[in-house]
RNA sequence: GGCCCCGUCGUCUAGCGGUCCAGGACAUCGCCCUCUCACGGCGGAGAUCGAGGGUUCGAAUCCCUUCGGGGCUACCA
């Protein structure tokens, strides 16, 4: 039996959507898991909806996702061009043999002529579609409409009677009237071949065995199909994944409420892994009870059966949790180099940082990366550790810093913590609460101050393990700042 | 409107005639850990398997009908 050769053929319209990822996600594993070839193939055909450096971001993109194209772009596997928009003469030699051989037809038809039959066919509630006026056009009366439209298109002549049916893998046997199905387009007025027949001549001359792609293509597998049959070529299985939704039920949309773009979730610091976790088990399950999967466990474990028929709904908290879970997973030293450029940026890091810097970094990381969802919530989470003109948070300084008891108790917090000679967690612990004992507090009333003082928060890593990592004499500086502001908070009110 | 697909806890799903008065995960709630938040641990609530008919000794699982949701209906993909 020969290999499996699938392809994830986007077109460069914008910026890559989330669904289309997640269809690339099922090319790729399948591939890898039998062995086969990944392939990227780019249907540029439509030139007005084409988007400069939309297929830049696209690969970008598959190799942040670490889906690596064993054909296409860049990389030639001997089945090119990858580009549709340099396979014409391809598509106008197989679409002249159709002619030729009476299975597809000049239509001189102009579109305001289709466009009134349109709504002539909606207002008679009639179903719409061509109404074949080209299809059967003797010689001289093409020759008459040729003279009235110098650029026809080229329509595929669809069977009349019987019907289309096909297996589809994840749905079974699905089948279509043929009395219903419209003579499409193949080849465009401008020359360019439209998805329906592009697609087709690709795949075979590209030897796809495996067609796979969202649901909404599931009504035009029939034009697909009757085309492979009136080729006389074998058509490769078919693969219709079920949608990703929103929360309305809706086919997932800029208004979802969630990004549709996979940049958005790069930039918000999602991790490879984790995303394509999530994107893997978003319309298939092995069948365990399961949530976390490894590259390689994905790889081993996708079948096509796996895959489930009924819709998704895009769930962020899912996401959100699966990112935390690969976030912890992640070695530390590892994970402070993946914040590092968002530190940079927030300017807490110079831009070739010193060893000293890398080992601060690396602290800071271990302390907080059980509070991280994404990457993105590192400069936010950190920032006391660099700057320390923060801001003191509202319902904190109610709390804890505009008490009468409060100046006093930092105070003589940083009396004790002044002759602290080994600047570590447990003498810090005890100088801290020796603190608060000498003016009679103790536990949760002097730590909360203190954390205030030193963080500007109420929460975060423990007192002890923040205060030894950010160092003696800044938690000083702080702790005074801190009393002076308490200070002046109680003579205000 | 027509055609097609889909319908198990709020969400993702397991389930493929009996071991299911339905299992797991996320979210949610409570408890524990604890200086806080988070992590982690434990526990709870949450689905009469869209509904109605069959078939069968027995159905979430098979059949029919019905309702609901979605997709397509372009010289876009």
């Amino acid at each position: 039996m020969s290999k499996s050769r699938l392809r994830f053929a986007p077109s460069p319209t914008g910026s890559p959507h989330i669904g289309n990822i997640r269809t690339a996600v099922f090319d790729y594993l399948y591939a890898r898991h039998t062995g086969g070839t990944f392939i990227l193939r780019v249907e540029d055909t439509d030139r007005t909806r084409y988007v400069e450096g939309s297929l830049e971001e696209m690969m970008k993109g598959l190799r942040w996702i670490e889906m690596q194209w064993d054909e296409g772009p860049e990389v030639d596997g001997g089945y090119g061009p990858y580009f549709q928009s340099e396979r014409l003469e391809i598509y106008h030699k197989y679409a002249q043999q159709l002619v030729d051989e009476g299975k597809a037809y000049y239509c001189y038809c102009t579109r305001e002529r289709l466009e009134e039959m349109r709504k002539a066919q909606e207002a008679a509630k009639l179903p719409t579609g061509y109404d074949r006026r080209c299809r059967e056009l003797s010689a001289d009366e093409r020759e008459a409409c040729a003279a009235e439209n110098p650029h026809p298109v080229i329509r595929f002549a669809m069977k009349r009677e019987g019907r289309t049916e096909f297996d589809d893998i994840v749905r079974g046997r699905v089948g279509f009237d043929n009395a219903l199905q419209d003579d499409f387009v193949m080849i465009k007025a401008d020359g360019f071949p439209t998805y329906h027949f592009a697609s087709i001549v690709d795949d075979h001359l590209m030897q796809i065995t495996h067609v796979v792609r969202g649901e909404e293509w599931l009504s035009s597998a029939p034009k697909h199909i009757q085309l492979y049959e009136a080729f006389g070529w074998e058509a490769p299985l078919w693969v219709h994944l079920p949608l990703i939704l929103d929360t309305t039920g809706k086919k997932l949309s800029k208004r979802s409420g969630v990004s549709t773009s996979f940049y958005d979730y790069i930039l918000q610091g999602y991790l490879p892994d984790a995303m394509l976790n999530f994107l893997a088990t978003m319309g298939w399950s092995s069948g365990e009870d399961r949530k976390l999967y490894s590259r390689e466990e994905l790889i081993e474990k996708f079948t096509l059966e796996g895959i489930v028929n009924h819709p998704a709904i895009f769930d962020l908290a899912k996401l959100n949790d699966l990112n935390g879970e690969y976030i912890r997973m992640t070695p530390v030293e590892e994970l402070a180099k993946m914040i590092l450029p968002r530190l940079q940026e927030a300017g807490y890091v110079s831009q070739s940082p010193s060893d000293e810097e890398m080992r601060y970094l690396i602290e800071i990381t271990t302390l907080n990366r059980d509070r991280m969802v994404t990457l993105g919530d590192a400069p936010d989470l950190v920032s006391f550790f660099y700057a320390d003109d923060f801001v003191y948070e509202e319902k904190g300084v109610k709390k804890h810093l505009a008490k009468e008891t409060t100046p006093a108790i930092l105070k003589s917090v940083i009396e004790k913590l002044a002759s602290v000679e080994t600047w570590d967690t447990e003498s810090i612990d005890a100088a801290v609460r020796e603190g608060g004992l000498a003016v009679g507090v103790e536990g949760g009333r002097v730590i909360h101050p203190v954390r205030m003082a030193i963080t500007g928060r109420t929460w975060g890593p423990g007192l002890f393990d923040l205060m030894q990592v950010i160092g003696k004499d800044r938690c000083i500086a702080r702790l005074h700042r801190a009393e002076e502001f308490s200070s002046r908070e109680i003579s205000m009110s």
